[in-house]
RNA sequence: GGGCGUAUAGCUCAGUUGGUAGAGCGCUUCGUUUACACCGAAGAUGUCCAGGGUUCGAGUCCUUGUGCGCCCACCA
């Protein structure tokens, strides 16, 4: 009985149709699992809900995916949890866009409840969309219990994580969460304050300028943005400095282009005294440091700068100009003063959005911060505490320190952003409506008035009483995906959170770590009072062939659909597993996934052929019909059953993989298929859809669809997805040793030797010759595997064994090859100086090889010292090269 | 300035406790033998970045330096 698979595998025929049928079981759902025990979990990472795929999201999921299919295989009842993000900013920035470009429009124009509900709609159809693609990759995630950070519940939760933290209130009346003014840094575009991770640095050509603030003043200062010093409060020298030695704690009053200041004189330990004129003019509302500096030597702020990146009122000529014309004005000012002293050039980082890439301006602003470190409860050391005693565990290891460490030097978290996407602060205030002028924006920043502590509630509610108005701000993403660990679960009372948290593995690119990984256990800490999860691996990024970074500028993306599309699901997954090491970027080719197309075809061609090959029924196995071949198959199997489970476990994927690619290429469609041409038994049916079939299983969590697409056509009952690991242990009824492993290396070593020495004697393939094996202790393996031995390519035609040389042939028409105890001489078909240039070869690397040995084993302390073991298998292997090389000689 | 990673074949990279240097791609020669040309056979190619150290023994551990990449901080 034969059946006929296509001679290659198309993926495109088989993938949709594969996954729908696993969908329908219902099998990606943990309660339709049977005969499970023990809970896997693994809450997949939101991808922002405003966009595509990109590969740095599937070679993440490929990961999740291949854990979550081998724990559901290992019997786990197992849930992938799926979600979505609405990513505040990122996305209000993208909808921007897209209605100027559309509509001509901005956000104003719509106003800001229905630009919210426009942004919404947009997220769940673009949710919808990418939902499409994370099945293409063959995600097994439970759809029916899929979030988004904007449902209703989640919402709530996140607001009411808020409320706690602001009632957490330590003795000294400090809020965990509290509201004051800082300085921030500000995106004049986004009109929103950021935090410190959301900005980004870019190298650019500044001008430094040298100058004093009027011609009676004492100190030079030098700055690359003379437009702020218009709100500049002191000048910082270092304390060390003689220069300034005697003005220290004086104030001076200048008049800086048209405008009064008091400068007082101050000194802090950071300042350069080799840095520009060794003297800091300090500009607390425009600085992060002066800010500092500000706080320590209590002095007064000016804010300069306002939030539409304008000069604000009150500075005269000024007021209303940006920020670069009034920098223009004041060098001009200065210089018809004769007061600039030195201009230079210097390499400057400007801080830029990382969103939309504006230069960001820092500046002071009322805002909702996050204590991390409050007396009640401090966030950042039972983070440290977790992490450092283990009870997450870390892949790879190093990132444990890079966590550590980024807990160790965290700042209190900025929480609200000045946008209209996302979750609004629950926070309510009184008076502020009377104050507004008539046509102010109620929501935008720019109108927003400065006294409106009157009276402030926090609560989900709108209070009772009249006149309560709800803050403008939206929260920080993060502080909603910080919670996700656990709100997707349905904390504090849902079933799936009482079963599956904490979850058992979380995964996030690498990239990501300072934003999600750290605030989603600190808020999970103090929420749940538990660790969020167990174990938490980081991706590598993905980079082009050339190790460049992906951009759709530089246009060496690859579309992950584009090469699904191309190689099929598996070859992509398999190129994102195999050849990465866990926390490192790793390159990605188009011919890297066609490398992987060829092995996911080598793997059907191997079916195909088992399958057609195939005589049913399968005869029950006994003993006696293992050939050598089948016995080295079972017992390779049973080691590879070990090692890749064990790989797995450790999420060592790329070893696991490069495991299986050897066993299938190698062991198992080079040698053992080839061989069951020619050694056929009748165990061979049943050894190779033994072997076959878990095979499909160890390769299915890397490769789904073409494992199961097989594993249709044997015609199995149950879809393979929900069949069970194989394991090791399975294979001892088989009585299978290392011994035969052994010995199938002798008949291959054999095998190899014969080709070699034809090729390089440049025997024509189709040329058959005679064989003498002169076998030693083993001469009954090689006499029982003639067949082999004159079918596998070597061309021999007649083969003779003998335990021991007869009587001397004659040399000249002989190839003469040694492997190990065994000498085989070829008859016929000689090329008497290429032979003799072989022999002289293999002697002189034979000879090499032992002077090396010789002299290790020569060394006195080698021998005193190495292990007993090493030792002995360094004399045996000189024993085996000398003797080689006397039975060359010969 | 601080930190992390990395340096191994022409290219992209593996190399788990130190014990005979590996894979894929590419290259050379050969081959269509009924699973597969998305194939098969054979082959070539390495001062494992440099210097120093520990060790009987170092690609692997320590140290210094250099190149490249990344992250953080940031010079006003």
């Amino acid at each position: 009985m034969t059946k006929e698979m296509p001679k290659a595998y198309e993926p495109g025929l088989y993938e949709d149709d594969i996954y729908k049928q696993w969908e329908e079981s219902g099998v990606f759902q943990p309660e339709n699992l049977e005969n499970t025990s023990g809970t896997y979990c693994n809450v997949l990472p939101p991808p922002n809900a405003n966009g595509e795929l990109h590969l740095g999201h599937v070679s993440g999921y490929v990961a999740m995916d291949l854990m979550g299919r081998y724990q559901r295989m290992l019997g786990k009842k197992t849930l992938l949890l799926p979600g979505k993000d609405h990513a505040g900013i990122q996305t209000q920035v993208v909808y921007e866009k897209k209605i100027k470009k559309e509509r001509n429009i901005s956000r104003h124009n719509l106003g800001r409840e229905k630009f919210y509900n426009e942004i919404y709609d947009f997220c769940i159809d673009r949710s919808a969309y990418m939902r499409t693609q994370e099945k293409k990759i063959g995600l097994s995630a439970d759809w029916s219990r899929e979030k988004f950070t904007m449902d209703p519940k989640i919402v709530n939760n996140v607001l009411d994580t808020f409320v706690k933290m602001y009632n957490e209130v330590d003795e000294d009346g400090n809020r965990m969460i509290y509201r004051g003014e800082r300085i921030i840094n500000w995106c004049p575009r986004c009109a929103s304050a950021l935090a410190d991770v959301e900005v980004e640095h870019e190298e650019q050509k500044a001008k430094l300028f040298y100058f004093k603030y009027d011609k009676n003043f004492p100190i030079t200062i030098a700055t690359t943005r003379p437009e702020t010093k218009l709100g500049d409060t002191a000048i910082a020298v270092n304390p060390k400095d003689e220069r300034y030695k005697e003005y220290i704690g004086k104030t001076f009053q200048a008049n800086f282009c048209g405008i009064d200041l008091n400068i007082k004189i101050i000194t802090d330990h950071n300042i350069d005294l080799s840095f520009g004129a060794g003297a800091l003019g300090v500009t607390p509302g425009h600085s992060a440091i002066d800010w500092q500096m500000a706080q320590v030597n209590d002095l007064e702020i000016i804010k300069v700068i306002g939030e539409d990146a304008n000069i604000r009122p009150g500075f005269g000529e000024y007021s209303g100009k940006s920020v670069l014309e009034a920098r223009e004005m004041i060098v001009a000012k200065l210089k018809e003063q004769g007061l600039i002293e030195k201009e230079e050039e210097f390499d400057n980082n400007l801080s830029v959005c990382e969103r939309c890439k504006t230069a960001i301006e820092p500046l002071v602003s009322e805002q909702w911060f996050v204590n991390v470190d409050h007396k009640n409860f401090s966030l950042k050391k039972e983070a440290r505490k977790v992490i450092e005693n283990g009870e997450i565990k870390i892949y790879p290891e190093r990132y444990k320190d890079i966590m550590l460490s980024w807990i160790d030097n965290v700042h209190d978290w900025c929480i609200s952003r000045q946008i209209w996407w996302g979750p609004r602060i629950p926070a309510w205030y009184r008076e502020i409506f009377d104050l507004r002028l008539p046509n102010a924006d109620l929501d935008d920043n720019k109108s927003k008035i400065e006294n409106r502590k009157s009276e402030i509630y926090v609560g989900i509610e709108k209070p009772d009483g009249e006149g309560w108005m709800q803050d403008s701000d939206t929260f920080d993403t993060w502080f909603s995906s910080g919670q996700w660990a656990y709100n997707t679960l349905g904390f504090p009372e849902g079933n799936d959170y009482k079963e599956f948290y904490p979850s058992d593995t979380m995964i996030m690119g690498r990239d990501i770590l300072p934003f999600w990984a750290f605030r989603m256990i600190i808020l999970s800490i103090y929420r749940t009072k538990q660790i969020p999860f167990k174990n938490l691996y980081f991706t590598g990024l993905i980079r082009d062939g050339q190790g460049k970074k992906m951009s759709k500028s530089k246009g060496n993306g690859i579309e992950p659909l584009e090469m699904i599309e191309k190689f099929g699901t598996d070859a992509v997954r398999l190129s994102m597993m195999i050849g990465a090491t866990p926390g490192n970027d790793m390159n990605l080719s188009e011919e890297k996934i066609a490398g992987f197309r060829n092995l996911v075809n080598k793997l059907w061609n191997v079916a195909r052929f088992a399958i057609s090959d195939l005589r049913f029924p399968i005869v029950e196995l006994n003993q006696d019909m293992l050939t050598v071949s089948d016995r080295y198959i079972l017992e390779k199997m049973k080691f590879l059953i070990r090692e890749v489970s064990g790989d797995l476990e450790e999420y060592r994927f790329s070893q696991a993989g490069e495991k299986l690619r050897e066993f299938t290429w190698n062991d198992l469609a080079d040698w053992y298929i080839e061989a069951s041409k020619f050694a056929v038994s009748d165990g061979k049916d049943f050894v190779l859809i033994k072997i076959l079939t878990d095979l499909l299983k160890l390769w299915h969590p890397f490769i789904p669809f073409v494992t199961e697409a097989i594993w249709q056509e044997l015609d199995s009952d149950k879809k393979l997805i929900v069949s069970r690991w194989p394991l090791a242990l399975d294979y001892e009824v088989y009585k299978t040793k290392q011994e035969d492993i052994d010995n199938f290396e002798i008949i291959k070593n054999i095998i190899i030797a014969i080709r070699n020495a034809r090729s390089e004697n440049k025997v024509e393939p189709a040329r058959k010759v005679k064989a003498l094996i002169v076998a030693g202790e083993y001469f009954d393996l090689i006499n029982d595997n003639e067949a082999l031995l004159k079918g596998m390519r070597t061309g021999v035609e007649k083969l003779e064994v003998v335990s021991k040389k007869l009587e001397e042939k004659d040399e000249n028409e002989t190839i003469k090859i040694v492997v190990g105890e065994i000498i085989i001489y070829l008859f016929g078909a000689i090329d008497k100086e290429k032979e003799a240039e072989r022999i002289k070869k293999e002697k002189a690397n034979l000879e090499k090889q032992i002077e090396v040995l010789r002299v290790k084993l020569g060394n006195k302390d080698f021998v005193e010292r190495a292990p007993e073991a090493i030792v002995k298998t360094e004399q045996e292997r000189l024993l085996k090269m000398e003797s080689e090389l006397v039975k060359l000689g010969e």
